[in-house]
DNA sequence: TGCAATTTTCATTTTTTTTTGAAAAACATG
DNA sequence: CATGTTTTTCAAAAAAAAATGAAAATTGCA
């Protein structure tokens, strides 16, 4: 439990501990509704709450993960533009900070992870409607249309409304 | 692989099992986004695109899945108003049958899923405000009042975004 | 009520995901 | 350019999630 040994300031450990930990939990719960590994829910959220950039080592230590999950955790973080590598004069080590603003982070997390699964079901629905119309029973055939018709209207409103949501994010 | 060893209909195999194949997986996927289990969005799929409503075990043999799988998988989706039973004269099981409105599907799901993680966190966030509070350097004290107020605005733009996710999937 | 059919439950097993840790690679600096 | 530092990679271990299957509970009906 590295983050309750720290004592370094004025105030006591517990209450350190208590905002870093209830920050961090916040964004491990967060990322996990993104279906993000725990991991790396912890970094962001050490990010996001230091005032100070953090290097990969004090990342790991702090929250008590080895260092090849604080590798993996920054990359995926990285891909996401989550957060970005400062220089820090005097030291080899990238130092690590959180992108704060949520619009861009969810609008690459759209683009990126949510985009791509909407297309494929469009391509998916437009093999079903092949298929269906195939079908010999008129009966049948009319079914497979009311549920293809709705899927594709579920579809539509997704397109329409993922734009729409990071840009009612305009935080 | 049962549902490839289906073909009681006039059509062949084939063309059965490429629709209902792509129909399931397509269910699969998007019930996967929603974090919800493969056998679960199987179910889900198989119901949204049969014509009858469909007994438990037909739903366990159809997919290969067991009783089991199969009754916990029709618990979620019923608790999640995905599903509901009829009755079907002169059978003594339930039969099956998928809720095809998408608006009340995803009310639901933002009702029980999403929206008490959205309180917890504000909970969480009020919590964070105090331990700031208390901080006793200006300039940090400064730093995590910005950071909180971001998380705030984060929330408060989710609360109004989630009714409008459930409106304007307006099918 | 008693019985057989159906459904649920849950301890165990299987599968999948995440983390670890050590070796390899990349890197910066004297 | 040799060396020690930092970072990445990836096979193996650990943890978490999901599925199974058999026993228990429930149910409808004779």
């Amino acid at each position: 439990m590295p983050l309750s040994t720290s004592s370094r300031e004025a105030r006591s450990a517990d209450e350190t501990d208590s905002l870093e930990l209830e920050a961090i939990y916040f964004f491990v719960r967060l990322m996990g509704l993104l279906g993000m590994p725990r991991s790396v829910g912890e970094i962001y959220g050490l990010l996001y709450f230091s005032p100070d950039p953090l290097p990969m080592d004090a990342v790991a230590s702090r929250l008590g993960i080895s260092m090849g999950s604080a590798s993996q955790g920054l990359k995926t973080l990285r891909s996401l533009k989550a957060v970005r590598s400062t220089y820090v004069p005097g030291d080899r080590r990238d130092h690590w900070i959180a992108e704060s603003e949520f619009r861009r982070l969810f609008s690459t997390f759209i683009r990126d992870e949510i985009s791509p699964h909407l297309d494929s079901a469009k391509e998916r629905i437009a093999r079903m409607e092949e298929l269906a119309a195939n079908r010999d029973g008129k009966e049948e055939r009319e079914f497979y249309e009311l549920r293809i018709n709705k899927l594709k209207r579920l579809t539509k409103g997704a397109s329409r409304l993922l734009p729409a949501m990071a840009g009612l994010l305009r935080l």
